[in-house]
DNA sequence: GCATTTATGTAAACGCTGTCAACATAGAAT
DNA sequence: ATTCTATGTTGACAGCGTTTACATAAATGC
């Protein structure tokens, strides 16, 4: 990486990383064009060569933060796929999940916020993960095993995306402060999705 | 309302009235002080005397966009204030109190994410009605009506809240349409609530 | 290999913003 | 009536996003 170099030669990706450390440092209404060029080296008009608009580099480091999470998710799922599929263990897939969903909001509530700031938004790639497609697979799963109801099938996702998500926004929020409550705040939000979409057998 | 006044005599409530249109129409982050301050016909300084900070106006803009909030699910639940508390009443209350807030989202996307913003937090008036202190005392009833379980009691309300709230976040960012799924958006959760809290007698 | 085109950087300017310091005015208090 | 205090104005400042004109280096065509 020689320094004095007039082409920069990694800028486009450069900034949104850049973007990315500085909302999880300041959070993402923190991130300027001009504080990102600084932190590159580079003019600050040197950025819009690479993104139409301010707006539109925010919506990707916005992007990238919904892609994290979708990786830590992704991670938590993947944990059982060796295995045998078995009702305990696609109960404790679908339990990963939301706790998954949970802890990255408490662990890194800037990231998570920059998630989901509401700014242009970039559509994903259709093929990259995302949190509410792996829910979806681990209910059909939970389905098949008879864990969930068939009428449940096409809500639960939704269902269950919903309470895991506003749990974490308002932690995230700091509008409420679910430590202790049983241990980890994902308890309490994983039992109630157990009670409201599992069959009581 | 004589013209050409030198001292305005209501600056400080009219700012936070213009920022509530302001929000409502084109968003809470495009609030600006100096856009107030042409709104209300005053000098940019002129708001600084009654607020520290654009940060501080922002953050009174948004804890009344969240008493708006307040006011309307209050007055979902009253509905039901004169009758005798009955099991049936106090079920139609507690999902009146979720279709309201999930409805309020859907009706104005504007002033829920203004009050739901992360800015500087300002705390309520202790006395002031909070959507989670209505849910408080309506599933208070419903456990001694036996429509929730006691052990449930504590939990209850933030899981009603995280659902509800979560199904609003994702409907007001856009990142899920839920309208004919079963009529109104706000049907989803409330069933699912019942299942999850409601005693399976 | 050399010329030209294209991608990507810089430099300087514009109008906008939040904030502050100095001053003006009017209503309240003595 | 005079003074004090609350609440306005004015003008300045630095920082912001964005644009236009220009500079440089890399890729492309002959």
């Amino acid at each position: 990486m020689s320094k004095n170099r007039y082409h920069h030669g990694n800028l486009k990706t450069e900034l949104v990383t850049a973007g990315l450390l500085l909302a999880d440092k300041s959070g993402f209404e923190a991130i300027s064009l001009r504080e990102l060029a600084r932190d590159t080296d580079v003019t600050p008009a040197a950025a819009l060569r690479h993104f139409d608009d301010l707006a539109h580099l925010k919506a990707e480091i916005s992007q990238n933060a919904r892609e994290e999470l979708a990786r830590q998710c992704l991670a938590a799922w993947a944990k059982f796929e060796s295995s045998e599929i078995t009702r305990e263990s696609a109960i404790e897939r679908f339990d990963s999940l939301a706790r998954c969903y949970v802890s990255f909001a408490q662990a890194h509530t800037n990231l998570f916020n920059a998630a989901f700031a509401l700014c242009e938004r970039q559509p994903a790639a259709p093929d990259d993960p995302s949190p509410f497609a792996l829910l979806e697979e681990v209910v059909e799963d939970l389905v098949s095993l008879g864990v969930i109801s068939k009428t449940l099938r096409t809500k639960a996702p939704l269902v269950a995306w919903s309470m895991v998500h506003g749990l974490a926004t308002l932690e995230s929020h700091n509008l409420v402060h679910v430590s202790g409550f049983e241990g980890d705040g994902g308890e309490l939000v994983v039992n109630a999705l157990h009670v409201a979409l599992f069959e009581t057998k």
